[in-house]
DNA sequence: GATTCCCTTAAGCCTTCCTTAAGGTTGCGG
DNA sequence: CCGCAACCTTAAGGAAGGCTTAAGGGAATC
């Protein structure tokens, strides 16, 4: 079993250190670099299994670059921020982030989130409940529990982000209410299909531009419920 | 438990490179082309199990090609595009397309389709039910429940698309009344075919230039109906 | 203790379905 | 050529089904 490699991109030059330092201890295989630049460089040579990186990096450069790389590689990335304003401000959610943690952290804690973040692009199955998606101008993070539309947050109770995380996972697909029972409330569920259409109801309310002539959230009569994704125009 | 192996036609580097990346995370064999002409010749050497395929290649000569090689192997093709109009412009459905997914795309997203499309080809059951088809100018998706005719789409009843369904997916022969009752209302519908008669009447509404003179769904007195694919001239 | 959340219920609407029944059409036997 | 029977077409109406929506109270959460 190889040691996962992790690449770690901080400009603190003690905090770089100390964090290598732990990381290998922890069996981690680390490079790490300083600057945007030079990250860039590194992932291009040697695609790392996770990025770990501080969002404050001089200039937005960081930011910047990182959003190309999402688009040729996709590895999981995980935000080193001071604060949660910070993570939000900087669309580290827009970016593909799996998940971020905010300083003055417990490393501990920061190998538990690695670990499990390691952890679920290995496994496809896992994956594809807890990675981060975006449909159209929806995203949705099931690691932070956080939605947001057109960049914006929603505000969403647990049973309504399920039932949008069980449409948009499968945009234009037509999902039977029986199988939205059984990924949301599961299968033990003695369920009526009412609570779908009064979840459904609410859900429109919150991502409908006029809930009335709903767009996202598509009924085929007698077939289920289906996800349009939209675009910012 | 061999990994499925999936054949990738992409022309711009880093996107491949990025995809067979993450494929090949996912549990994928990946073997990458960046043309069509290469592409023909790994399928024949080694027939995949799925193709991943650009429709932007440069040329049309990839779709011509595709279309050469889906007489000689059955593989399920999941076309990348950039528009949803591009699709439907290249008539990828024509061509025995399985799915497509439009740019800019997540990757979990994509994995997903990959899986159903892979465990329906698996399962001829299911594979006959879902996957889509299109006879002549009118292309039926079950999975998004969406059926076209000449680009347009219709506006069809469950009842009216499962029966349009049953005809159009064995074009030209000639489907009894009690198989589309079977097919249709489930074998243990106590049917009359009067009912077969009425939606019959109802779909023609929709789909015939001149439901007087039917062109489209074809009577064939005492044996049942059959379906005859039109073209657009 | 307050608030959010969630399920149930029930009224109401609109589509879809099936039935019925009155013709047409076709083919066959006389 | 005629009449009949079987089969199909078509229109119309009522019934059912499926979905929407609002409201209320209990549970869970903070």
């Amino acid at each position: 079993m190889m040691a996962d490699h992790i690449l770690l991109v901080e400009d603190e030059k003690l905090l770089r250190r100390s964090l290598a330092f732990n990381l290998e201890q922890a069996g981690y295989q680390v490079t790490s670099s300083s600057n945007a630049e030079d990250a860039l460089e590194i992932v291009r040579r040697d695609p790392p299994d996770l990025v770990l990186m501080d969002i404050g990096l001089p200039g937005m450069d960081g930011l910047e670059a990182l959003r190309k790389l999402k688009t040729q590689h996709t590895f999981p990335v995980i935000f080193l921020t001071a604060r949660r304003r910070e993570f939000d401000e900087a669309l580290g959610l827009e970016l593909g982030a799996d998940d971020y943690i905010t300083k003055p952290f417990d490393l501990p804690i920061l190998i538990a989130r690695i670990r499990a973040v390691l952890r679920r692009i290995k496994n496809p199955a896992e994956a594809a409940i807890h990675t981060p998606i975006s449909v159209g101008d929806l995203e949705i993070n099931p690691i932070r529990f956080v939605a947001t539309l057109r960049g914006e947050e929603l505000n969403l109770s647990p049973r309504e982000f399920d039932l949008l995380h069980a449409l948009a996972i499968e945009p234009e697909r037509v999902v039977s209410v029986d199988s939205l029972i059984n990924q949301v409330w599961g299968a033990e569920y003695e369920g009526q299909p009412q609570v779908v259409y009064v979840h459904i109801r609410w859900l429109r309310e919150k991502i409908e531009d006029d809930p009335k002539y709903p767009e996202r959230i598509i009924t085929v009569r007698g077939k289920g419920y289906k996800f349009i994704p939209h675009f910012d125009s």
